[in-house]
Order: structure tokens, then C-alpha cells, then sequence
RNA sequence: GGCGAUGUAGCUCAGUUGGUUAGAGCGUGGGAUUCAUAACCCCAAGGUCGGUGGUUCGACCCCACCCAUCGCCA
């Protein structure tokens, strides 16, 4: 197999709160994908950071009593925490604020101005004259001016769904200070989409997205591309533009190219080039894991500033849906907005990844966290099938055969059948199909056990002069269960450590590599993981209700 | 409001480029078993494939409209 040369991103948290379990989704989704392309020994590197800057990280600072800097160092080391506590193993987890993304964010900012896609014009915008600053329009309140509703923002309404400029609604006041806001002009700068139009055009129908987010699109290049505001006012937090005092990046415009500083700071770190990677004409894979709601950032902004600046252009955006929680959206009062750090407080990381994984696939549709279904799933799937088949052989070969295999591997074309599916799941994973690698993997799990009953070890236990084929059919039964950790490696790196260290072997390889372990000393079996427990369920549920009193 | 997507057994999901009896896992019921973390094995019951029309010899799969849910509207 050619070995390829792969970059890999997700998107960058925002950091003005913590990590929840919708966020969750993507780093795991991306985190298996690159742990299986690792596993089939690419060169893979997967990095990401805290997108740090814009409004509202300044107003939450001001409202902490904090600096905006000690607000994004605070929480960008509790989501890389939380993500270090799920096994999300990025290569770089970096930060937007940073000297290398602001060196890159005016490096893209000056060639796409040189090469004339950068204009500049005054624009009126509501201005909040007690806070001395330009409102975004979520921080403006008011009545609908459609159906009255009252404390809507100034985007749309929430209970019509009506959508409106601020200056429609009635009332309007600022969030941030209550006072009456006026209008005020400034000057903008924009950058001009729409002389990529040919170029977004050929790119989007060139197989670099998936066919919904393609239709998603068609349509916004139907309408034709208008300019994109990507200057703000001071205050803000953020980056300068170059020549333009007091203008700063809106945080859209920064935040993308922290996939490329991020990647640069790990470049300074190793001997990795970061040319190679984003050259116009680097040939290594760059794919964008995000979720379905940033497509038009990725899909289109994003090509458009990478061809503008004369660097490549990704591979493939791979969008995912949203997470509900029993059926609905997550909600604060249902006690099912829960942080990560609450579920990790009282749940093994490693159940989630697996029914994130089992529900995966690469189409846009949202998945569905139901607790009742969650603990049956981990439950039967990974306590009652793949570790169930080591727990109920290792007793024999401890005791019995003094915790070792047997010389050969007795049931060869079984052990081949198991090795024989490597090329369909690695199909799956590769294509994002988690869900149908996971139905795959479990059908062998079943034959496992099938193998097992139909042998009956402990029925055979009880016969005198039976030891030989005792040894070898609990052999052949652990050989499989190594086989099957092979196969969930990439979603359960904990379990599998776990089991490398019980197995005294450690999986380095894809499956096709893997031979039978015969005589081999294992290490004494112990539970590898243990049952969900409800109650632990119904505590997260309650803990996350008390987050809310807090709040 | 416009647009994109989703809606299949109690639950979570597969699937059909339109063609005789619609699949899996879990849950449930029954049986078997005791090696195993009340796990495993065998069998069974369960669905007018969101609704209404249409195209067709024939639609769960195509078309129109409607309803519900999710997202986007720079």
C-alpha cells in the first residue's frame, strides 16, 4: 500500500465556554478516522485549536473581570483537558491568538488585497452609545416586527421565524449596556467573493463535498456571491488589519486560517514543512471535519481566501449533523445539555466513542443520544459480545495451560474469515461509515461466541484426556478477540491498551497484517470494562440540571 | 418566509438504480446452557416503510402538495 501524506482538522471550539457532548460528535468522529489512518500506517497529522477572538469573548471577559487573554487561556485548557480525557489525540492543539495566526492571517489578508479582491466601503450599523461600540445583531434585542413576540434578537425571530435587519425591530435595545441603540457609519472592508464565482463553482461539483452540502450550495451560487464583510470595529478582540488602524479581522476570517498556524506551530515544533502541506501545488490530503452548520464558511469563504492567497485548497470538507439527546435538541432545563467534563465525572469515555462510532455515518444527518438505547448498546455490544469472548476463555487457559496458547492456531480458515473482512471495514472507516464497521465488527463478535457455544470449552473441560483441544479451541478463541480489538482500535484506544496488555502483544498494524498468537504467554485477564450503570446516567442528568442553577 | 436535509418495527438504525413473503441490533416472550461482568446460544411475536394525491402493469423507493424535526439565510 503507497503510504499517504494526510492533514487533518476539526473545527476550532469556540472559547467562551466549555466542551458539551454535541461538540463531542466531531472530535470523536474525526479522532477514529485519524486513528485508523494512522493504523494503516499513513502519515497523518490531525490539528485543531480554540478559536479565541471576536465579541463575544470580549463581553464575557468584561463580564468576568477578566482580560479576554486570561478568559481564552482559562478555557483553552479545559477543552484541551476534556479532549485529552476522551482520547482525542490531536498532533497540535493550538490557539487563533496566536503570533503564527496572526502572521498567516496577514499574510492571506495582503495577497488577496494585492491581487485586488479586497474593497472597502462605509456602511451604517447600530451602535451602542453608552458601551461606545458596533453591535453584532445577536446583541441587539427587541419585539418582532412581525408577530410582536418580545426579547428577540436582532437577527430573527425565535417564535415566528421571521427574519429581519436589527433596524426592523421594535424596542430595540442593547444587550450589552440596555440602552436604545443608534445608527452610526463606519468603514468596512470586504472581501469580494463573488471573483470566485467560476472558481466555487468548478470546486464545489469537483467531488470535494458531499452531495447534500452540494445541493446546499448550488443554491448560493444560484443567488450569486455578494462581498463579505470581514472588518469590525474597535473594540474588539481580535487581530489589526495591516494598514487599516482600528479595523480588526471579523473572527470568520481568522478562524479557518488557525487550521494553517496551528499546523505551523507544529512545524516549528518537528521537521515537518509547512510548505509541503499547503503549497498551491502540495500534494498531501487536507480534509475539514466540521458540523453542518459552518458549510458555508468551509465550502465556500474558505477555498475562495486559500485560491485567493495562492495556497491549495482542501481535499474534501466532511460535514456532520447535530447531536439530540432522547430525541430533542439539548436543553439546560431537561438537564440534557451535558459538558463533557460532567459526563467524564461519571462515565467511562470509551462508551460514547463507541455509540457515537456505531451511529456515525458520512451523511449529514443529525444523530441521536437516547440514553436507554446508549447503555443497552455498550452493554450487549461491548461487555456482553467482544469482551465477554476473552472473560469467558481466559479462566481456562490461566488455569489450565498456565496462561498459555497453544502451539498452533487449530481453526485456520476461522481465524482467515475474521482477517478476510479487513478490506470491507477499512472501506467503512475510511469513508466515514462507522456505523456499518461497527454492525460489521459485531457480526464477527457473534460468530466468536457461536464458535464458542457450539465447542462448549466447559463441557469439554470436564472430560478426561481433553486438554489438547481444550487449549486449542480457547486459543482460537482469544486469537479472535485479538482479531476483534484489531477492528476497534481506532474507537477504543483505552480498551485496546487494556487488552494489548492481557494479549502481551500490542497491535501495531492493520488487520491483514495480524498472525495468530500461538504459543504465547498471556497476562491474567482482567475486566476490561465494566456495564453502564443507570443510575450513573440519571446523576449526569441531575448534575447537569445543577449546572444550570449555577450559571 | 426562502432553501437544503431527515421522517422505515416499542427503541436505535440498515435497505431497495421500482418487481414475488421489508432487514439487523437492542428491548419483549419462550427454550437451552452455566465457561463468562444475570453475560452467551437457539426460536418467536412485532411494521398499512410520516400523511394525501399522482405517474406506472407494479412504489417504501419516482413526482406534487401537506405535516413534523434539524440546519443555513453571508
Amino acid at each position: 500500500m503507497t503510504q499517504r501524506k494526510i492533514l487533518v482538522t476539526s473545527a476550532l471550539p469556540y472559547a467562551n465556554g466549555a466542551i458539551h457532548l454535541g461538540h463531542l460528535v466531531e472530535y470523536i468522529q474525526t479522532d477514529i478516522w485519524v486513528r485508523f489512518q494512522k493504523q494503516r500506517g499513513h502519515e497523518c497529522y490531525y490539528v485543531c485549536a480554540d478559536d479565541a477572538h471576536g465579541t463575544p469573548i470580549m463581553l464575557k471577559a468584561d463580564r468576568d473581570g477578566i482580560t479576554p487573554e486570561e478568559l481564552i487561556a482559562e478555557v483553552g485548557k479545559s477543552h484541551f483537558a476534556d479532549f485529552c480525557d476522551f482520547g482525542i489525540a490531536f498532533d497540535n492543539y493550538h490557539s487563533t491568538h496566536s503570533d503564527e495566526n496572526k502572521t498567516l492571517s496577514s499574510l492571506v489578508y495582503t495577497r488577496l488585497r494585492e491581487a485586488g479582491h479586497i474593497s472597502s466601503r462605509t456602511i451604517t450599523q447600530a451602535f451602542d452609545p453608552v458601551k461606545n461600540m458596533f453591535l453584532p445583531d445577536r446583541f441587539i434585542k427587541g419585539e418582532c416586527p412581525k408577530c410582536g413576540a418580545k426579547d428577540q434578537y436582532g437577527d430573527g425571530c425565535e417564535v415566528c421565524g421571521a427574519n429581519y435587519s436589527p433596524t426592523d425591530l421594535k424596542n430595540a435595545v442593547s444587550a450589552v449596556s440596555g440602552a436604545t441603540p443608534i445608527e452610526k457609519e463606519s468603514e468596512h472592508y470586504f472581501f469580494d467573493l463573488a471573483d470566485f464565482t467560476e472558481m466555487l463553482r468548478e470546486w464545489t461539483s469537483a467531488g470535494h463535498l458531499q452531495s447534500e452540502v452540494r445541493n446546499k450550495l448550488a443554491e448560493w451560487l444560484e443567488g450569486g456571491l455578494q462581498q463579505w464583510d470581514i472588518s469590525r470595529d474597535a473594540p474588539y478582540f481580535g487581530f489589526e488589519i495591516p494598514d487599516a488602524p482600528n479595523k480588526y479581522f471579523y473572527v470568520w476570517l481568522d478562524a479557518p486560517i488557525g487550521y494553517m498556524a496551528s499546523f505551523q506551530n507544529l512545524c516549528d515544533k518537528t521537521d515537518l514543512k509547512f510548505d509541503d502541506f499547503w503549497a498551491k501545488n502540495s500534494d498531501v490530503e487536507l480534509y475539514h471535519f466540521i458540523g453542518k452548520d459552518i458549510i458555508y464558511f468551509h465550502a465556500l469563504f474558505w477555498p475562495a481566501m486559500l485560491s485567493g492567497a495562492d495556497f491549495r485548497t482542501p481535499d474534501a470538507i466532511f460535514a456532520h449533523g447535530f447531536l439530540t439527546v432522547n430525541g430533542e435538541k439539548m436543553s439546560k432545563s431537561r438537564g440534557t445539555f451535558i459538558t463533557a467534563r460532567t459526563y467524564l465525572d461519571h462515565l467511562n469515555p470509551e462508551y460514547l466513542r463507541y455509540y457515537f462510532a456505531a451511529k456515525l455515518s458520512n451523511t449529514i444527518d443529525d444523530i441521536d443520544l437516547n440514553f436507554d438505547d446508549f447503555s443497552h448498546r455498550v452493554n450487549s455490544d461491548l461487555v456482553g459480545k467482544v469482551v465477554n469472548i476473552a472473560s469467558r476463555c481466559s479462566g481456562f487457559i490461566r488455569k489450565k495451560f498456565d496462561n498459555k496458547l497453544s502451539e498452533t492456531c487449530v481453526e485456520p480458515a476461522l481465524f482467515a474469515e475474521f482477517i478476510a473482512v479487513n478490506g470491507a471495514i477499512a472501506e467503512c472507516y475510511e469513508h466515514r461509515e462507522f456505523g456499518k464497521a461497527m454492525r460489521e465488527i459485531m457480526e464477527l463478535a457473534d460468530k466468536a461466541n457461536q464458535y464458542i457455544d457450539h465447542k462448549k470449552p466447559w463441557a469439554i473441560a470436564k472430560e478426561e484426556g481433553k486438554d489438547a483441544e481444550l487449549h486449542d479451541v480457547c486459543s482460537v478463541a482469544i486469537n479472535l478477540f485479538r482479531i476483534l480489538a484489531a477492528y476497534l482500535k481506532p474507537v477504543l484506544p483505552i480498551l485496546t491498551t487494556e487488552a494489548e496488555l492481557f494479549l502481551n502483544s500490542p497491535i501495531t498494524t492493520w488487520i491483514d497484517e495480524l498472525q495468530p498468537l500461538v504459543n504465547h504467554t498471556l497476562n491474567d485477564f482482567k475486566p476490561l470494562m465494566t456495564r453502564v450503570e443507570a443510575d450513573k446516567i440519571a446523576a449526569i442528568i441531575e448534575a447537569s440540571k445543577e449546572t444550570l442553577l449555577k450559571a
